[in-house]
DNA sequence: GAGGACATGTAAACGGTTACATGATTAC
DNA sequence: GTAATCATGTAACCGTTTACATGTCCTC
């Protein structure tokens, strides 16, 4: 897969970012959806700028702390990442534990699984809250007289994270509903 | 993690097995969240059956083939089984390479990207019959007398499938809607 | 004084994917 | 004759996770 490669292209192509940056967004901003560690980012970004797809834009010095590397993206890093874009993109299949979990939920009392049942409601619950925030934020500075602007596509994804956490929700409701009868 | 583990286990609950069938049940009955491989499979059956999670429970022999070693779960692999069940469970991120495709949709022609879209649609409709002929499969050999029956848990996780994948639709459809005006 | 944020990176371990190896049978 | 199915297993690789290492500033 080696789709680091092209989440970070992801990121960068919105606005010149440092090593450290691109880790937070991932974590923050790609919240529903990707996330990474210190270990795949460093490394990643210096193959990337050995293979010209980002350069050096700046290097911010605070004296005290390790300086601060701004990488850009190139043209060819550009065309790479809209090339990916435009490919073929295999299946993928949800893989949730929790879910393997209530695969077993006859071989357990149900007044146990119920708490269990409503943890997760909760923990996704918490979610929803945080992308609706997110897309509202998003809204406030969305350019609507721009049909390219980046902001509408990310609207787009996190779209997808709200309606996937209300259907987690219901879904968890229902459950909870079916054992206690 | 090492989930792999108690995937089996919960296949192995239900009936005794050979590695050969969990491999094959994983990528098919478990299909909408779970899967492995052979050499995940037998390496970790090994181990079960050292750690007497599970036995043998007999030897098939078909002369031209290799045997067929059919395992079945101990006492102590359910307890096992139940404890992981009731345990607590991390929160996992979706991790879809289409949505992080979908993140950079303000770079390319909307008109390249909706015959993506329109592709991803059509995988995950072939998914949604997929899990709708399950669902009907399972309603049928469901023992509606037994409310502990496995066959009823196994009905609610791909009901899971079947909501994910009609917002995966829904969701596909918006955007190309979006993307056309 | 402890812990977190900032900022770079490395090392070790783990889990999963793909491919390989063997070998007879059955279906196209 | 080619490919798929059954049935066991191993080997190599790759990506991810967790932990480590350094060091200062700022907040509680």
């Amino acid at each position: 897969m080696s789709s680091i490669r092209f989440a970070m292209l992801t990121l960068l192509a919105r606005e010149p970012l440092s090593g450290y940056d691109i880790k937070q967004q991932m974590n923050s901003r790609m919240g529903p959806f990707w996330k990474a560690g210190s270990n795949q980012v460093y490394p990643e970004l210096a193959k990337m700028d050995e293979e010209g797809l980002v350069v050096l834009h700046g290097v911010e010095q605070n004296d005290y702390r390790p300086a601060r590397k701004v990488y850009k993206m190139t043209e060819s890093g550009l065309q790479e990442l809209i090339r990916w874009t435009l490919g073929p993109t295999e299946p993928e299949i949800i893989r949730d534990e929790f879910l393997l979990k209530a695969y077993n939920s006859w071989l357990v009392e149900f007044e146990e699984m119920i708490p269990r049942l409503e943890e997760k409601k909760k923990e996704h619950e918490e979610k929803l809250t945080i992308y609706l925030d997110k897309v509202n934020e998003l809204n406030d500075i969305l350019d609507r007289s721009n049909p390219r602007d980046p902001i509408l596509s990310s609207i787009n994804v996190v779209e997808f994270g709200i309606e996937y956490e209300k259907l987690y929700i219901k879904w968890c409701d229902n459950l909870i509903e079916k054992l206690k009868s």
